[in-house]
Formats: structure tokens, sequence, C-alpha cells
DNA sequence: GTGGTTCATTGATTTGGCTCAATAGGTGCC
DNA sequence: GGCACCTATTGAGCCAAATCAATGAACCAC
């Protein structure tokens, strides 16, 4: 990507402030936009017509959001915390994509990525008890924070009903394994979202070899 | 892509025969060949140390295989049925790519359509029953089929125990529940591997509007 | 035909996680 | 402070699916 095309990208770029619980983006809604994170905590998510939910995933700064296959999305997105994003208009992206080689590598290699992400999460939620979800979902966490946190401590932006949605749990046996866990002295809980795991390698037994 | 595109592509594709249930590539392997199935059924899977088996795809005729993040394949492959595949060396295939944007951007479709299906999947495994997950199931195979079958019977080239594995379920829960619906007249079974959906309104409906 | 093997079905029982219900912490507002 | 609101925790009972166990059906080798 040299100059001339830094230039034709921020000519097609703008922004966008989203407040906690807003929806960026609905599942089926027409894709007009892709979007980059540039800071905030997003989760991705689909419903069932009577109202049961799955999240998807959970996007945070740097993330890409609105890969689509067709021209809908096919998922939801909301703001979990205040969220700034620096958005595109797809048809502009598209024209930019058919030009720029690394881009469009650069998006090849995402959607790998996220494709194996998804799959880990598939085994995660066929074949594993609540307890190594709710820790592989805390190593996973700890894995991809690990850049700026030293330490095996760890902040939850989402709340409790949040982290059922994407384990597939209800609210109750998350707080009750959350419990469970601290009382065998597996993580500590200093509040309702920070989870320190001070054991790491015996978590990492636990949670069925992540 | 043009003619002589098609020759060097020529050049680096191979053949190769797999019998049923011989293993195509496991987990963790590094990968040197990407495939196309040219014929057979084939599973995807992910296992846990313990042995617990979460399959996380079904691929058949003209399905693409190995797609890869890393240098590693992301989950293991077998076959179903006898499977005839066209295989490219990975570093073969990715000197191509870097040349020709017609198949780089058909991957990227793929892999956006595949995990777009991840992503549905993830809904069927966390939040749907076992009555939903078989219908959905039977619904998506049938969608699938439906190019080449304009009746709604369907073949199921895997066993009982691969279902099981692909909806997080056990064997005894996919039999009983293919026999309860059965007895509602909701499908019908002429034999193991082959069902029949009469009223294909009504089993969309029971499995969550899938 | 008989025994062995594999896969599917059916039955009996158990259990992990869900549902329903109550209680407890926080936080902000008046 | 006192109250309302929201989220999280804890308790009691229940149920869908798992587990354990037996039987049936199809296929092959001898």
């Amino acid at each position: 990507m040299d100059f001339k095309d830094i230039d034709r990208l921020a000519a097609i770029v703008s922004h966008r402030d989203i407040d906690p619980g807003q929806v960026i983006f609905e599942e089926g809604e027409t894709a007009e936009y892709a979007y980059n994170i540039s800071r905030g905590e997003v989760r991705l998510y689909k419903l069932l017509p009577d109202g049961r939910r799955q999240i998807t995933g959970f996007l945070g700064e740097g993330d890409f959001l609105g890969l689509v296959s067709d021209s809908t999305y096919a998922y939801g997105a909301e703001a979990m915390t205040p969220v700034e994003l620096c958005s595109m208009r797809l048809t502009n992206l598209e024209r930019l994509l058919a030009d720029i080689p690394p881009v469009r590598e650069k998006l090849l290699d995402m959607s790998r990525d996220e494709l194996a992400a998804a799959q880990e999460q598939m085994l995660l939620l066929g074949r594993k008890t609540a307890r190594e979800q709710l820790l592989s979902f805390l190593l996973h966490r700890l894995d991809q924070a690990e850049s700026d946190a030293p330490e095996s401590k760890l902040h939850l932006p989402m709340s409790r009903t949040d982290i059922a949605d994407y384990l597939g749990l209800t609210i109750e046996t998350v707080s009750r394994t959350f419990t469970a866990l601290r009382d065998e002295g597996l993580i500590e809980l200093p509040d309702t979202h920070t989870v320190v795991l001070p054991e790491l390698e015996a978590v990492r037994e636990a949670a069925g070899a992540f």
C-alpha cells in the first residue's frame, strides 16, 4: 500500500460514536458499512425468534467489524462500553480491495483466524462442561490481553448475561461456576469484572488443555 | 485467470484416493497440501485430550479443504466414504494466489461463507434443543442438496455417531430424537441413512426458524 | 447356518445445568 | 440517609440429555 492508496483510504472513512448497549447493526440488515474499532468493546450475536441469544464473539480495539458474505450482516453487533468506530462504506471498500492486494491478503488472513476461533468455540460449546467452558473463556481472554498485561489479572468488560450467552449457559450457572472456581482457589474475584488466575498451569489443565 | 494461469495450476495439482475412515490430515499437523474434493464425503473435527470429539463440518464434492491460518491445520479431516482428492502443495498455491486476484477473491468469499456457517452452528450448539438441532441439521443438508434433488428426500452418508459429534449430543439422544420425530410424523426414515421431510413448513417451524 | 463385529435402537437411571424464587451488593437520585 | 433500579449471587427443585446397560439388525467370514 503506497501513499496514493492511503489518501484514497482516508477519503472514504468517517467516524462514529456509540453508547453502551446501543446497536451498531442488526443481523440481516443490508450491510452498508464496515468498521474498525478505535476504542471500546463490542459483542456479536445471533438471535432465535423466541429471543434466545447466542453471542458469537467479543471484539475490542483494533478489531475489524462487518466482514460480510452476501450483502447483509450475518450477525448483530452492540456496544458493551462507549465505542468509537472508524467506518467505511462497503462500496468504497470493495473498490479499494479490488485494487490493493495487501489489504485483500490481510482480510483473508483475518477471516481465516476468525474461522479457526469459530471452530474452537464449536468444540467448547459442543463438548465442554460449564467449568471447562468458563476456564477456556478466561484463558482465551488472558491470551488476547497478554500483550499489555504481564500479570494474569483480567478485566471482563461484559456482564454475566453476556458471558452466559457466549458460552451457551444461563447467568446462574456462570455465577455458580465462578463461585465454585473461587472456592477451589483456581481463580480470584476481587470484583465482579476482575478475575485473577494465580495458577495458570492448573487452569490450563482444568480447561481441557485449551 | 487466463490460459497461462490454468497451465500453471495444472502443473501443481496431483491426485489422491482415500478409503472410508482414513485420516486425510490431523489437527496440528504442518499443512503441506490444500485439497479440492472431487468425489466423496469428508468430516472435519477437533478433539479434546480425553477423546471427546466435535465435528465442525461435513464437506462433499466440490468443496475446498485445507484453508489454514498459520502453517498447521486447525482441524482434522477424515473420509466418510471413498474420497478422491485433487491436492495442491500449499507453497505452490500461495505463490499462485499472490499472482491471481480472482483465485484470491474466491478464497475470501469461501472463508466468509464458512464463517457465516460457523456462526449459525454456534447458535445451534449454544441455544437449541436436541430436537431443534436435529431438524436444523436436516434442513441444512436439504438446502445444500437441493440443487440435484427436487424432492425433500435426503441421504445422510454419516453415521449416528458423526451426527452426534456434530451436534454436541450423544448417539443415543440422536437415535431417540429421530424416533420421536418419526412417531410425530415430522420425518420418515425408510432406512438408517435416508430421511424424508414430508412437511417442510412444519419442520422449518420446529427447527427454530432456521 | 453360526459366530463375530459393527452400528442403531430402546430401556432404566443419573446428573449437569436450567427454571423459578429469594436475597444481596452497587449505584444513582431525591 | 432512604428508596428504586439493576446486576449478581445463592437456594430448591426439576428436567433434558447423559450414562449405563441390554437388545436388535445388518453384514461378513468361515
